[in-house]
DNA sequence: TATGAATGAGCATTCATTCAT
DNA sequence: AATGAATGAATGCTCATTCAT
């Protein structure tokens, strides 16, 4: 009987040790060796679970979305009845400890291709429609007196607001310890939120 | 004699021949031999005018940012005196027309590389800080009531409201139109820029 | 499971085309194609087994080395107990034959590059002070009155000698037919060898 | 009026630039630009003088000839009526000071190529020539009673103890100080000029 | 006479991919 | 299912050579 392999649990794995190469040596020197290496298996195993290495790196782009959609359903979950509450709550998003740091990095790392591979290209805006539309969900939950369109435009401005402290934070580690982050979040969206629902 | 050649317009010259293949096939797509071609001129005389191929996409690098910062210049020199027309002029950094655009994709080519370039990223520390030194002088005289903390913190707000809203659109450029931008950039700072000039 | 195969034997054939190739062309003109052709591999395979070509040209030194260590304890197996076996003997190191003057320039093409290269010089201490050993083993054995200092003198002497004569006769192998080549060695260590061992 | 050069007063000091680099750097490491640099002229300039970068090598080698035989001639104007001091006169040929080590060095890194250039190896044997005929001219003159086929075959013979020693010398400068050499040059020559002079 | 900018063929090297086992 | 030996196209880089000035 031939050995019994978990085919989803093996591209998984293989996934993961890909995320872990990126982040520690870039998209572009990532090489198929390094993360079969990582992953504990040969170059050839990897091009058995996945159609080539472009096809690894999508799903090493799918899983890291996964775990961050993960997290961002957690972050969401807790009570944000008010201003302050639901920007601590979105400043977890931003690269405030290692892991999330890391998670950046391999972010970054595929926007610098997504610009010229249309296939890349799609997931980040299907991702992002995901981003904005949990968000949106979780503004209206929280401030229920929004306009859909109102919390439309807001979640994309938060989404803005995050991602650009995001990049500046990533660039800039030690410049840009989480205080500095939230504090930042804060001065951009304390004003916007809190005009936003006066009327309620 | 020998011909008389200006070395650095050379330079100049391959610099943004470089800069016109990254934008079109992104920076780890570019090769040697397409910056010589673009420039009009043979791989030996780009290795002849910098030291390999790294040193020329350095070199592209400083290329791209002398030009945004030039166009910063340029945007902060109109009149800004209340905050509708500071955050227009703000609005001039986002994509919102083709060579913008194309500079964003540039500039978004070398954030992937900066993550695991320690000279990369130096250089970005250091255009950042221009960049913030800029904003800073360009709020301090638009709203001369402003502490020069707040005016620092509003700076770095301000920028990572345009990175983050530069990303989104550069990733997603149909569904980005100008006006959507724009739109996004006064809903992000319009609160933030009144309530921290109130008090003047 | 994978091909098997000997590494071990792969290398030593690498390494022997690579003798072949430098004697044929010389050591600068050896490119890595040549040595992988007449190997009948492809480029790909020969830095498979060496880490780059000046590694794959170390193993071909110390491959000639090894068939010259080997030859060296053939050649001193035979009965030499008077000062003219012992001649005749020596006289086998000489570029007598054509495998024989292949050895002497490939072994001449290395000396070139040994003046400038630190590891190949260190290789050449060590085979040099192989050499010697093993003449001053057989010179003792031969002549067993030698004081161990006069041995250690002669067998640098009987190097040298085989070492000059070898330069000429590789330089000029039409001009320098073996009987010379012999004519010339005896020359030179007869006397030398009879004058040492005169008191036993 | 153009300016006045005289071109072989500018070969022969590329020509010795071109020496200083060999012994530096090795025969392939030399490049037409170091050559020039230390020329002090362009590498346009070379090729003015010499036709190529073979030629230029050429040259060198010529070069460096010529001054091995002036220093011969100069060697062998002493008196050298005894085996003694005609052993003395010819250890100033091996590579006893920076000199001529730095000659040996040069000289070795054309033996290398030599073998595979017929040009090189004809310049070899003409200039082997000369030395012999230089060496066997000294013999005849301190030891007059030596037949002309003695005086040959001891010239050769003399010639290849300098050799095999000077390979040596210059592959373990550190371990072959000038006493050892002398001193085993005076182990070889010693016995045969004794032997061969003996009946006078 | 001399410059040095520019050429372009040639090189080692890298690495995703293939495939016999 | 998994190996890893071998491939070979692609790339950056070197450097002798050319030639307009």
């Amino acid at each position: 009987m031939p050995k019994q392999v978990d085919h989803e649990l093996q591209r998984q794995s293989i996934s993961q040790a890909a995320l872990s190469v990126i982040a520690a040596q870039g998209l572009e020197a990532a090489r198929l060796r390094d993360v079969a290496e990582a992953a504990g298996v040969t170059t050839g195993a990897v091009t058995h679970y996945f159609d080539g290495k472009d096809a690894m790196l999508e799903a090493a782009l799918d899983e890291i979305v996964r775990q961050m959609i993960a997290e961002m359903d957690a972050a969401w979950d807790g009570p944000t009845q008010d201003v302050g509450a639901f920007i601590d709550s979105a400043a977890q998003f931003l690269p405030i400890d290692a892991e999330g740091l890391q998670g950046w990095r391999i972010w970054f790392a595929f926007w610098g291709r997504a610009i010229v591979d249309e296939r890349l290209r799609a997931k980040h805006r299907a991702y992002y429609a995901t981003f904005a539309a949990r968000t949106d969900e979780a503004l209206r939950a929280a401030f229920p007196g929004l306009t859909r369109a109102t919390a439309r435009s807001l979640a994309d401005a938060i989404i803005a607001a995050i991602d650009g402290l995001g990049v500046r934070a990533t660039l800039e580690p030690d410049a840009w310890p989480p205080k500095r982050q939230r504090a930042a979040l804060r001065l951009l969206l304390d004003p916007m939120l809190t005009h936003a629902t006066r009327g309620e």
